[in-house]
DNA sequence: TATATTAATGCTAATTGTGAGCATAAGAGA
DNA sequence: TCTCTTATGCTCACAATTAGCATTAATATA
């Protein structure tokens, strides 16, 4: 309980970096999609969060909009070569622009290129009722009594077609490696023979990558980080496809636009824009200012009166 | 970019340790309360979970509820004696009984006694409206121009009397950490001739609690976290009062009762008690298998139908 | 033994929020 | 001109939440 001299470790840092490619949500990786950008965390940044800022930013040459911590992993198969344990700290990071590929194999990729089965935007996939769920299906029944109506819970409380919730990727992902259908959840000795669609990556990045999915679609609901990924002016059709995209699900036009339009978010810019292939739409901007006037909604509570 | 070498650092962690006492909710804490029960990560556990779970069990002598990481911080002047840059992973925990206090001046305090302007089950606390605010309208009038508004809609936003959301606890103390309104925002030069009411802490201990506070009373409203802290029968009526101790606010106790029933969170253990006073209660008990049959709530989109 | 007091409970009117869809407008291109 | 596509306005039904009133059942006390 005292603060004895801690043993030393390794602290490494990993970014989810997301941009929006045309209609498409991506994650900057290397190595061909296997990893997400990491880097040791340099001792001579004030702050972690700057550290990060400074580090994106100085490989990719595009700002970043928006960073949020992610979550501190210290698990023990995280060693260095060198003895060390390895903490890793991930972040996600928000851009506006294609941040420059090239160097080391980075390259965007999509976020359902990782997790086909989070895709709702056209209907149910085809992937999650043909092969996810039959195979989540064979690991329940391989169980018995208890442990068996245990998984069956969890696999109705995040796989549930019906109810589909889209905040539940980590979750989702999670229970598919416990069920050993990802290849990432294989001991060295066995690999996964058969496993779901959906392509894998080194280490734990890919439970990483779910992370920060994750994160950003509960996000959107209630703070107004969107338009950190959006051009400066934009319609609200343009609007509406982007956070289709990060949620992978699709929105009631009409409603949505209420929606945006009654919390003050954004404010038109007077010009329209005739590229949208229909009727000609208004431009907009995204109010910076309401980050400031509102701090934010939450869920209530069913307060008494004064 | 590359996964290059790390340089070592030294990992602490710094748990938030909760418990309800009486009808107040408390913290663990040493040293007089002025510092958080904090130890080096040991790396002899799987996961940095585990760590804190054995450290504090082993401790406290009380198995804990529920953990849960916070946030992890590097900033510059955590530095240790030795050189090293220190990492401090941060945990939120419940339990659900006091904890052997004695070794280390171990001992429990209220949250308020650190935050008193987040007491608000007695109304506006007195401390909030003759003290808090009019120290922050001086800062806001101590800018000029564009800073002015600034820090005008920044206090506007947490400090609104008449829009008080208990979430913003975190964001709250931060502000006053910049107004320059709490002792721990003091350079070694110039202390803060005249903070705001409330027990300061060492280090940043005091913003971590801030930290641990915010989250859980944000979490209580759609996680039924509360629980860990209740003994396993109770009444509706001590449910009530221990989510209010949390959330610093009176509920409507009718509809707290009906949001209750109808979410199926408990059920009824068939006994009473009598020594509530007035009319005997009825006595429930949490019903763990919700926690597996409804993943979370969360808030919602627009969605379009199918 | 009345009588005030404290809780627990049942019920409902009023308001607000959300879901779903019809209808119309305004351009591009065949 | 007709048809297609997208943008935009508007409304109705229903669900959820807020705020109370009213009643019941016990304990404490004059």
């Amino acid at each position: 309980m005292m603060v004895a001299e801690p043993r030393p470790v390794a602290v490494e840092l990993n970014a989810v970096l997301v941009a929006l490619i045309g209609d498409e949500p991506q994650v900057l990786t290397l190595e061909n999609g296997a990893l997400l950008p990491s880097g040791p965390f340099e001792s001579d940044h004030p702050t972690l969060q700057a550290g990060v800022r400074a580090w994106v930013e100085h490989q990719t040459h595009h700002p970043l909009g928006y960073v949020e911590q992610l979550y501190t992993f210290a698990d023990r198969y995280r060693e260095s070569t060198l003895g060390y344990r390895i903490v890793s700290i991930s972040y996600l990071g928000l851009t506006r622009e294609r941040a420059a590929a090239g160097q080391h194999e980075l390259g965007w990729q999509s976020f359902y290129r990782y997790f086909p089965w989070e895709d709702w935007r056209e209907g149910p996939p085809k992937i999650l009722t043909r092969t996810v769920l039959p195979r989540l299906k064979s690991w329940v029944e391989a169980a018995s009594d208890d442990a068996k109506r245990r998984r069956q819970q969890r696999v109705e409380g995040n796989f549930d077609v019906s109810s589909w919730n889209e905040e539940l990727a980590l979750q989702r992902y999670e229970l598919l490696y416990e069920a050993g259908l990802v290849p990432e959840a294989s001991r060295p000795r066995d690999a996964i023979v058969d496993p779901v669609p959906g392509e894998p990556m080194r280490y734990d990045h890919r439970r990483i990558l779910a992370t920060g999915i994750a994160r950003l679609r509960a996000k959107i609901k209630y703070r107004p980080v969107v338009f950190e990924l959006m051009p400066p002016d934009f319609t609200l059709g343009q609007l509406q496809r982007a956070v289709e995209a990060l949620a992978g699900r699709l929105l009631h036009k009409q409603n949505f636009r209420r929606l945006v339009e009654q919390q003050w978010l954004v404010e038109e810019t007077g010009a329209m824009t005739a590229d949208t292939g229909g009727r000609p739409a208004k431009l907009y901007r995204f109010r910076r200012e309401i980050v400031l006037e509102r701090a934010v909604a939450g869920s209530k509570l069913p307060l008494a009166r004064a």
